[in-house]
RNA sequence: GGGCCGUUAGCUCAAUUGGCAGAGCAGGGGCCUCUUAAGCCCAAGGUUGAAGGUUCGAUUCCUUCACGGCCCA
């Protein structure tokens, strides 16, 4: 399990250990001490005979929520609920059952114990009131017969899929007599009299667990098949290939790891209800693998990038969320107040001006990867806050940096098992111009004046809005009406109008562009970048160009930064600058959209 | 911001022209030692998103609002 096991160590080292799924491999064989608890057979049903086996089974000590081990012929277990309070309308000790099972004392009665916390819940009627109260009431009994619902650890377990794969090789009916230890949640449980299937499901997979009276006795069966579907389990036991023909562990002891209570979504259809999969998306990834699926890719996603960025001699840095001037981009920021500094602050839109002043320092390869904030809009593209990476290389241009994201794409697409986009190969590229005049007709070239240009869009067929806008606005959105949606295969768009681009370094030969692309797929932009300008005086210039240009149309803007012109007159070197959008990648990569469904937990109004 | 669609039991979904709101799963009771959407029997579970209106009668028709979705801006 070593290998298995090592994935599963990382994971708990980077979120805390005990909050995770344990690590810890120790040896796995059933430890826990056997129980043999005395008591008559149940065929006394009436409650002073039960309360007094149940002291006497809180007496031995034993039973500390260590397995339900098997072969205890007593059949004390489901029935001590006799310990509760206001006994005196409990079943009649003439309804003895039949069998000595519990079945009908798996619940207290409700209506029966008016002064309880069930009785009291159930006062509020209702269908959800009725299951909470079962569940309760099913979580009293366990902690009157000195079972703890939520122990504090179970070492040792392995992934579900990893048993079943191990045992792959199984004939039908064939028993082995190997012990595996291993948790989940209980997904399905299917009764058969006196043996019971339950469905286990972890991160890994599911495992059906076979549990049967002659194996775990009367009272461990019992508890085992009252459990709810929620709960959390730990099983010991072997595996074995079902008559019918399912790899499966035969459950030789039990330990509940925690008491679910509330009921899990549908255990056939899931949860379906698009809104409630992202408000709860806890209740999405219990009832929905391939919800846990996609965030698990979106993960390994995010380490393939960090591992390309990391190999290529790049380091990862971690500059302010929390900026006393935004900038880096062109969107409006959210804003916060420092209360000791009495002052306002804002949640970055970008990490550029402060990766570039690294760079100035000398850091020469750097990237960041994490959030940025955009106080607009939600859309199914636009999530307020979302997960961007940037990287700055310096000695290198834009040209470089297509080629490192065209890398970094492929190491990302590899992470994957299906990727839904063919990252692999030469991208497509292609200048802004000719894109433009390519799907609209329209030569921005030629239409270097706003009005012409708007008159130019007004002739043509395109639905733009011209009415007080800019030549670059015009621009950008016959980019994103004719061109965009159109490049569904990776493609490189080159060499933007300079007004756009504040921070990009003027062309090496076309007068009034910059070097600078963004990279499109799936009718998306998932990339941008630039040859950084890296002249102080030319930056200043641009700033100012921005500050006029947003007095005169109150549109977004890039704030003046007098320390980033500072570090740019310290000397940057030429530096090659990548941003790239991580969760419109994650949408692409795994064929999903909107974007809130790659998201965890996207942002939503107050219901 | 505009248009259209949706909201019914814990979950997944029905409900004819406006005429007693149903089913499956889950939960409760009973039966069953190889089931796998297990099965069979019994009982229970509803402010039909919210508030108004029309009507003898509203899940259904109308208005407003909330949330969500799609399209447009």
């Amino acid at each position: 399990m070593s290998a298995i096991a090592g994935s599963y160590r990382r994971i708990g080292d980077r979120c805390g250990g005990a909050q995770c799924f344990t690590a810890i491999a120790i040896s796995s064989t059933a430890t826990a001490a056997a129980i043999s608890t005395k008591g008559s057979r149940a065929s006394s049903q009436s409650g002073t005979r039960r309360r007094r086996r149940c002291e006497s089974s809180r007496a031995s000590g034993a039973f500390q929520n260590r397995s339900y081990q098997s072969r205890t012929s007593s059949s004390q277990g489901g029935s001590c609920i006799a310990t509760e309070p206001k006994r005196s309308r409990g079943p009649p000790a003439t309804a003895t059952p039949r069998r000595p099972r519990a079945g009908n004392s798996r619940l207290p009665q409700r209506s029966r114990h008016p002064c309880s916390l069930t009785g009291a819940m159930n006062a509020e009627e209702g269908g959800l009131a009725e299951i909470l109260a079962a569940r309760r009431a099913k979580l009293e009994r366990l902690r009157a017969e000195g079972v703890d619902p939520f122990p504090h650890a179970f070492p040792g377990v392995e992934p579900l899929a990893e048993v079943a794969s191990r045992h792959a090789d199984l004939a039908p009916g064939e028993e082995t007599a190997t012990q595996h230890r291993v948790a989940g949640r209980i997904a399905a449980r299917r009764e058969a009299g006196r043996a019971a299937f339950v469905d286990l499901v972890d991160r890994s997979g599911r495992l059906q667990v076979h549990a049967r009276v002659d194996e775990l006795g009367e009272a461990g069966f019992e508890r085992l098949v009252s459990l709810d579907l929620g709960d959390l389990i730990g099983i010991d036991g072997v595996a074995i290939r079902t008559r019918r023909g399912e790899v499966s562990l035969r459950a030789t002891a039990f330990t509940l790891l925690a008491k679910s209570l509330r009921p899990p979504p549908d255990k056939h259809h899931g949860l379906q209800d698009l809104e409630t999969r992202l408000r709860r998306r806890e209740l999405d990834l219990v009832a929905n693998a391939q919800t846990r699926d996609l965030f698990v890719a979106r993960a390994r996603i995010i380490a393939a990038i960090r591992a390309a960025l990391d190999g290529a001699g790049f380091v990862e840095l971690e500059t302010p969320v929390l900026q006393p001037i935004y900038g880096g981009a062109l969107a409006r920021p959210f804003t916060t107040h420092h209360n000791t500094l009495d002052r306002t602050l804002y949640l970055r839109i970008a990490t550029e001006l402060y990766l570039k002043r690294a760079i100035v320092g000398g850091l020469e390869r750097v990237y960041e990867l994490g959030k940025d904030f955009r106080n607009e809009g939600l859309s199914p593209k636009h999530n307020p806050e979302f997960t961007m990476v940037e990287w700055y290389e310096a000695y290198a241009d834009y040209e470089d940096g297509a080629r490192r994201l065209e890398a970094v794409l492929a190491a990302a697409a590899a992470a994957v098992p299906d990727p839904a986009v063919d990252f692999s190969g030469p991208w497509h590229r292609v200048k802004l111009r000719d894109a433009i005049r390519e799907r609209s007709g329209i030569d921005i070239g030629e239409l270097r004046e706003r009005d012409a240009l708007a008159r130019a869009i007004e002739a043509s067929d395109l639905e733009i809005e011209t009415a007080n806008a800019t030549w670059a606005k015009l621009v950008d959105e016959l980019l994103s009406t004719a061109v965009e949606p159109a490049l569904q295969e990776p493609t490189f768009v080159f060499d933007y109008p300079v007004e756009l681009s504040p921070f990009a370094k003027a062309h090496r030969s076309t007068a009034g562009y910059v070097e600078r692309w963004e990279a499109f797929a799936g009718g998306i932009e998932i990339a941008n970048a630039f040859s950084e300008l890296n002249d102080p005086d030319e930056q200043r210039a641009r700033f100012i160009a921005q500050r006029e240009q947003a007095a005169a149309d109150d549109e977004e803007f890039q704030p003046f930064d007098e320390a980033f012109i500072e570090a740019l007159e310290l000397g940057m070197p030429p530096t090659s600058g990548v941003g790239l959008g991580i969760d419109r990648l994650v949408m692409l990569l795994l064929g999903r959209s909107p974007i809130r469904e790659v998201i965890l937990f996207p942002a939503m109004r107050d219901r």
